[in-house]
DNA sequence: CAAGCACTTTACGTTAACGTAAACCTCGGC
DNA sequence: GCCGAGGTTTACGTTAACGTAAAGTGCTTG
């Protein structure tokens, strides 16, 4: 087999502790991606995986990152955005009132954009009942079998 | 006043009939985008207003199409998947069975599309939510004023 | 030890969706 | 008659988010 891959889970005792980590080349498949796309990211400052020697080494945090990143942009929210709020989120701790006060500010945008787009996908909802119903009917019309797949 | 912009709605008669048009520069203020954006969806066949001499005359048909153009880019979408959807819409008198059928596809697509969007709406909502808890806490815990608004 | 596979860096190429600039027309008002 | 506000075309520039190709490193497997 070619699965040389990530270290196990288990240490000698057993626990299956968090210590699992993932090649970039498993991110990708993971998700979906070129390794490409995950070192973008990385440059574009949403990653920073830790280095066997020159070989990036992934954990669970990254992952999820990742994770975050994919499905800020399914949402159509830019690479700069999503750093915008990932990266406050982890400087938290530090607990700097300004910035704290700038990520709520940060946050309800973010949320108010959700709302238009929750809105927006309503609306288009409708359009596409409409021109389905449209195109049934015009096709019933036709003599042909309504597909009632 | 500078507003000698669109013909009036009502005839001698006095019914608000639909014959109001616009200019470019009117759809570009409603819309909030500049005149390079419209005449651009015309170029990539999203729009086909009519011309008085070499100028663009705008119908509500126009104002619709663009108004769902809009509303398809916030969700996500390309200019070349509205088009598809906007063009087959219009398309549809001619009944062609095929031509339709090819449409439900697409409706399909951009259904389950939406329903994925929905999902990351909601898991991207809790993400802030704890994001925003955190935040919160933190900066209570600094004895500043947690902001009620 | 040679082959192969997964990783690395560097760097140039590509696509979508416009922005921006130049140079022109045209119309109503003073 | 000219000016300014809008409209027009043509064309090159720009940005984001990667794709793609070249050339090298390092392990492990026959």
């Amino acid at each position: 087999m070619t699965q040389r891959t990530a270290s196990a889970a288990t240490q000698s005792g057993g626990l299956p502790i968090q210590r699992r980590t993932y090649s970039i080349g498993e991110l990708a498949k993971m998700f979906e991606v070129t390794p490409r796309t995950i070192r973008f990211y990385e440059q574009e400052g949403l990653l920073a995986p830790e280095r066997r020697g020159q070989t990036r080494v992934y954990r669970e945090k990254d992952r999820v990152r990742l994770k975050l990143t994919l499905r800020g942009k399914r949402l159509g929210f830019s690479l700069a955005e999503i750093r915008e709020v990932v990266m406050m989120y982890d400087a938290m701790p530090d607990g700097n009132a300004r910035q704290l006060q700038r990520l709520l500010e940060i946050l309800a945008e973010k949320r108010d954009n959700l709302e238009r787009q929750l809105e927006d996908i309503r609306l288009m909802h409708r359009e596409l009942d409409d021109v389905e119903t449209r195109a049934r009917e015009v096709l019933s019309g036709l003599g042909a079998e309504p597909p009632k797949h």
